[in-house]
DNA sequence: TATTGTTATACTCTATAACTATA
DNA sequence: TATAGTTATAGAGTATAACAATA
């Protein structure tokens, strides 16, 4: 257990990590990070169809958001709607080649923001940066995907 | 200089760090985080009143935000705004005993989620996250406060 | 009755543009 | 003329509540 003053250090450094969030949305090209871009990453990460419900709970949003992301992203051909084979008031969603498309264009794009931001880094310190980050995630809940296969039906 | 595959990792995982954020703000209090309270916290870590302008600069925010959320903590009384000596455009900010305390509450907020949501981390861990978190800002020009002492005038 | 998802409404955060006051 | 800051307006993200359809 990491001590009290060592949390309050983290917790110091982590508070600004939303303004480093929004400098890295900035410095890329207009466009590139289209509103839904988290729901429409999670799906990309995804090897099989989600329901709503489940990306809600990945992303910890309320469902009518995502819903409402949704809805901006199948209208855009980025994400496919498909009825539940088993449960007739869910949806299955899927990425489409396009949605693919856009994923490829904003990670290259954030790619090239973060190589220039972070050229005195060794690989070490990225492969580290990484784990921890996961690790916090996981803490707080937010599983990686593909998911362990709880199949809802 | 980290390799592509490795700054892509660290893309992937840091992606999703906004949700962890917001993730903590959901799991505190109501009322803990007030609105404003970037603008608050970045106030309560200067050792000097500081301009808009400088904290706008300071947040990568443009001055029209940083100001209306000023407008808010002053009314609370958080944030004292008083006219800058020498330049009659300008005004400078500090934080009040009563923003101080907010702050306060906040990170004790904040701290006992982390405590509760970090109990597998060692104090080494968390040392490493809050060093590389640091450097990850400073690459995205986020300095750390207290400001180096660029008088403006 | 309970659950899945959608829609309506409202609140927060942010940026752009127009404006005022001062340099 | 240029700069510091404010205000008006608009867009994006989010939550709560009411709702429809299905389990």
């Amino acid at each position: 257990m990491a001590t009290r003053e060592a949390c309050r250090q983290l917790l110091t450094e982590f508070e600004g990590i939303v303004g480093v969030y929004r400098s890295l949305a900035k410095a890329v090209p207009v466009g590139s990070l289209p509103p839904g871009s988290s729901v429409l990453f999670a799906l990309s990460r995804s090897t099989e169809p989600l329901r709503a419900g489940r990306l809600a709970e990945l992303l910890d949003l309320d469902m009518s958001v995502v819903s409402r992301h949704l809805a901006h992203l199948v209208e855009h051909g980025w994400v496919e709607r498909r009825p539940h084979p088993s449960d007739g008031r869910a949806v299955l969603l899927g990425i489409t080649p396009q949605g693919r498309a856009v994923v490829e264009r904003a990670t290259d794009a954030c790619l090239a923001v973060f190589a220039e931001r972070l050229v005195d880094w060794s690989d070490d310190d990225a492969e580290r940066l990484s784990e921890l980050l996961g690790r916090l995630k996981a803490g707080f809940g937010h599983r990686p995907l593909p998911v362990p296969a709880v199949v809802s039906h």
